[in-house]
DNA sequence: AACCAAAGTTGTACTCAGTTCACCTTGTGC
DNA sequence: GCACAAGGTGAACTGAGTACAACTTTGGTT
């Protein structure tokens, strides 16, 4: 599947095995017993590892969950030098997120599960797709050289647009759900909420 | 200048008091040091109070910058008892969390300071105001029987507008120059983004 | 004034996340 | 086969957060 297939030595690949080990490993016990109630220790000792190659491998027992191994990061960047260059960013937003979340339709739905089932990772709004924001954020400067405040509030809002639509997703309905949600939501936030003066309900009660 | 002066007795106001010795002990340190730098036994030891006591006042070390006292919760609950109930949600929100951030310049500034010194702090997308967000989304969901996920929506994108004001905002000027970002990112996420198909500009290189 | 229950405070002891470091083990290039 | 570096390991540490039993203070009762 991968394009070059050869490259690689050994050590490569039992690091990549070792590294979906524990996280195959974390995440069959996140689902059985919730984040909160796994130890790092446990994990470790299920993916028969040391506890200080774990932290080797992710920097925090939250990363297991939410870091994107080195294909995804590939595939997103690929998304990313994929739109051209005079493409408005609010269009080009919509885009790149829309592709990059259908592309991963059912490691969306481990993840709402285990995220839904723990008080501390709900908390802690650690959204979406959170490492990417960073990357995100500097491509959409690197393009645009509009106003600054312009660029950060499209992604903000296009952030706004995954927060809500993932809020309101009911997991066991699967993904297609939260694309639809997804798409009203761009749409909507797009079109902006300036208070039309004529459809003025006084509901009152 | 509180409205009810006499019904609290000693205990009462020996506990607000230690709050508050808590509090400014806490902020104190993390200004000169920096947030990372300070554990929770200094803070303790410099209020002259148990690291227990210190947590049964605030329930993470986070939260000895981010919480409210009762005060800022009365007024907050005032400010958004105060919006008329047929005022468009989205018009509410400006009003609302404009005259919130009005009230508490000097804080802002401190909070940003602490915030921006701090790798921590900085990461955890803690923002603007926090703790009364899950207050805001309540008041909206009651006062507005539209589409949830207009609602969340629209408190989304007000979120954004914030953050992204916060985020551009060199604290060093005092508070004015976050309202007014704050300001226009309102009216800019207000119009919304649809790319306007004239203005196309093809700027090369 | 003496007494008491409830509220508030404290020290102790624990669990767990995350860091550091010196020491092994193993793949790779020679 | 050998040397060296990349990677894995155990031990020991710091600091946040929790549990709890013992102590002190407050405010009301007799």
């Amino acid at each position: 599947m991968t394009v070059g297939e050869q490259p690689i030595g050994l050590r490569e690949r039992k690091k990549l095995e070792t590294r979906r080990a524990i996280r195959a490993a974390a995440l069959e016990l996140f689902e059985r017993e919730g984040f909160d109630e796994v130890s790092v220790d446990r994990i470790a000792a299920a993916a028969n590892v040391s506890r200080t190659t774990f932290f080797n491998f992710f920097p925090t027992k939250e990363a297991v969950v939410f870091d994107a191994d080195s294909e995804q990061v590939a595939q997103w960047q690929a998304l990313l030098a994929s739109r051209p260059a005079d493409e408005p960013l609010w269009t080009a937003l919509q885009k790149v997120l829309l592709a990059y979340l259908e592309g991963f339709r059912e490691h969306l739905v481990a993840k709402q599960r285990i995220k839904a089932a723990s008080r501390t990772l709900g908390a802690s709004s650690r959204d979406a797709n959170d490492r990417f924001w960073a990357e995100l954020t500097e491509w959409a400067a690197r393009r645009d050289d509009g106003d600054p405040l312009t660029v950060s509030l499209q992604l903000g809002v296009a952030q706004a647009v995954l927060n809500s639509a993932f809020a309101l997703w009911d997991v066991d309905d699967g993904a297609e759900p939260l694309l639809r949600l997804i798409r009203r939501g761009f749409a909507e936030a797009g079109a902006g909420f300036r208070p039309a003066p004529s459809r003025r309900r006084t509901r009152r009660t």
